[in-house]
This record gives structure tokens, sequence and C-alpha cells, in this order.
DNA sequence: CCTTGACTTCAACAATGGTTGAACGACGAG
DNA sequence: CTCGTCGTTCAACCATTGTTGAAGTCAAGG
């Protein structure tokens, strides 16, 4: 267990960059977007903590299925700093119940769309 | 049963426009895009089917799962004019398939995620 | 200490998905 | 035939989601 407020900032753009995946100019587009967080050293230069390229995994995945940047950074608003397995359990759930309700506004419409018959020609 | 290459192409770039919920722009853009087709009058005038506007009804759905716009015109030409109820349902199914496919890569993200533990402690 | 590579900011560019406005043409009702 | 409404194109502009390049700074190894 990881004592609370211990949560290290070690990690560099580039570092992150290589463990998401994502271009270090992406990574600094995500921080200053709010999916992931960084402290700055005496130098002025961005650390973040471990969970930022999970993060910006997650936000890629989510957006494929539709979300904007903002919508998965207020998402991760709600994660507290140094996340337990519950924590990422919450936002997980709201990740898939949003890309449901989507999925579920496209069914019901083809649906709609297939059952209408002539809904298409009107 | 409708005669095939009957397709009439009636509707104004403002009748689709109120059909659909779009703006006229906005089915103008999609038409430039392939979402829907028109024929022009003798004055140039843009003309659409029925169809048209249940086209971008169900553009705007994918587009919130994800779909571009490119993607969802290309799903949409294989549809033949004047299509039958048939054509619909397997287009229906190629949307709601892809959507699908995103949908399970978000779960499979987050679930490798919350199996993992630390995967996102690194 | 000094070099080198990775970092910083800022501005410009790009692609996607449109909206808005100007200037002008088409079409239907009277 | 004329008038008003709707249509046309084109260019500019907007937000989103980044990338690229310039100019300069930080940090770590030799």
């Amino acid at each position: 267990m990881t004592i609370p407020g211990t949560t290290t900032y070690t990690l560099t753009v580039g570092e992150v960059a290589a463990a998401s995946g994502a271009a270090p100019s992406a990574v600094r587009f995500y921080e200053q977007h709010g999916v992931i967080q960084a402290v700055r050293t005496s130098g002025d230069q961005r650390r973040f903590s471990a969970d930022a390229a999970c993060r910006i995994r997650v936000a890629k995945v989510a957006q494929r299925v539709g979300l904007t940047v903002r919508e998965i950074a207020d998402v991760f608003a709600d994660l507290p700093e140094d996340p337990e397995p519950g924590d990422w359990g919450r936002i997980a759930d709201t990740l898939v119940r949003e890309a449901e309700e989507r999925m579920a506004a496209l069914r019901a419409h083809l649906e709609q769309m297939r059952s209408g018959g002539r809904l298409c020609e009107m």
C-alpha cells in the first residue's frame, strides 16, 4: 500500500511518450487539457507520475469510441492522486457506460430504421 | 416495390436540412463528402432523394460512436440507389460491428487495467 | 566546465467537421 | 414579370486534435 500523498512525479515527457506510444507533443497536449497531471522541476520541466502513460492509453481508446479530450479529462478528474484499483474501476465503468449509451443510440436509430421500413423513403 | 432506377430526386437542401435536423451548410458538407448524393437541376441546384435525411441522421449517431465522415461515407457507398430494407440492414450491421469493435477495444483495455492492478503504477 | 540531448515556449501548419457572410442565380406565387 | 425566398459558390473563420520548427534552457556524463 502506498502512503497517501506520496505519489512520485519522476517521469519526463519523453518517458511518458515512450511508455504510452504517444508523441511528446501529444503528451504536452494532454497535460494542457487535463488528461494527465504534471509537477514542474525547478528548471520548469514537467515530471509525471506513473499513471500518466496509462491515462493516455485509455484516452486513446476512449477517443476511438467518440469521447472528446475534454470529456475524458472530466472523467479522469474524479481520480484521486495515486488512485487505487477501485478508483480505476469506477473510471472504467463511467467510460464504458458513456460508450454504451452512444452504442445504444446508434442501435436504436438503426433498429427504428430497420423496422420502420419506409422510414428512409418517407 | 419500387421500379429499379426510379429514385426520385426532389428534395432541396433546405428540405433535407429540416427533415434531418442538420443545418443546410452541413447538408452540403455531407454531400461534398459522399455521405449523401444529389442530382442537379438545370439551374444547378441540388435535389436529394428521400433517404438523404435518413443517412444524415444515421451519420450523426455514428459520429457519436467515433466514426469519421469518411468512414461513414465508405459504409454508405455500398448502398444502391433506392435501397431496400435488406440493404439498410447490412449497412446497419456494418456500422454496429465497427462500433462494437471499438467498444471491445475499450473494454479490453480497461479490463486489462483492472486485472493488472499495478499496470497503471508500473 | 562543457557538450549533448532532451526539455521549454510559442507560432505556424494541418486535417476534420462544420458555420458564416458576400455576391449572385433560380424558382414559384401573385 | 417581378418579388421574395431559397438556392449557388467561395473564402474566411471556428473548435478540436494534434505536429513541426525555431529559439532558447536544463541536466547528466565525461
